[in-house]
DNA sequence: TTCCACTACTCAGCGTTACTTGGTACCAGT
DNA sequence: ACTGGTACCAAGTAACGCTGAGTAGTGGAA
């Protein structure tokens, strides 16, 4: 994946870790690693964390430390109300971009009248 | 839309108007008028002026200043062979991410086995 | 014991992009 | 002359992901 994909991550990640998030609790290693089996390869480690923390500021998840067998305690994060709603609101907003660009991409109908 | 779109129009909003301009020529304030037909009604019209500086200036279209009957001259955008190359590769990258969030929005199928 | 690999999280600084705000310029109708 | 619609441009700001480095804990190899 070139670098356009780190411009369209923008937004999109954080929709993409709260639904990895509403199936179970999980914690940033974890998640991380899920990213690149999924083919997110280029996803630096660093900007997970760095997500994780701004949506537990945000009030969007709750965390709990659990030890580990292999290491530092982890940091298991579980999505909260507010975050579940900042869930649906994502989804709903790309629908919309998605809906958008499905059109543009099949230009059979045009939405366009003048000229 | 919230200020969500906001960051999520990141990096997509190029392939927009790069695929906007696939379908025929066209100048700025028109682009921004289709834009807020199609809903996007919180795209500012200099983010799109910029946007169109900065593809033009990566060579992805050519310019060509056509007299206006109705104020000054517009800049008429036509894509390159450059710029539908940075198209393909846009729909590439979109096709990944929404075949990725597809999955998870639909929780079928889980593809994970460890643990 | 020392060293390395893996796990797990943290932090400072940077680049790109979209927004905000304001400005320039041209034409038509009143 | 003035207003409103057309059409474009520029400077400054904020958000987010990346880079690169660092801190720790565990267990196995040398």
């Amino acid at each position: 994946m070139g670098k356009q994909a780190t411009e369209m991550l923008k937004g999109v990640l954080e929709g993409i870790v709260l639904a990895i998030l509403s199936r179970r609790p999980a914690y940033g290693y974890e998640i991380t690693a899920w990213l690149r089996d999924q083919g997110f390869t280029d996803i630096a480690e660093g900007t997970i964390y760095a997500l994780l923390v701004r949506i537990e500021q945000r009030g969007l998840v709750d965390v709990e430390k659990v030890p580990s067998e292999k290491g530092p305690p982890r940091k298991v994060y579980t999505l909260g109300p507010q975050g579940r709603q900042q869930l649906d609101e994502f989804w709903r907003t790309w629908s919309f971009l998605a809906e958008r660009l499905e059109q543009l991409h099949n230009p059979n109908d045009e939405g366009e009248a003048t000229q």
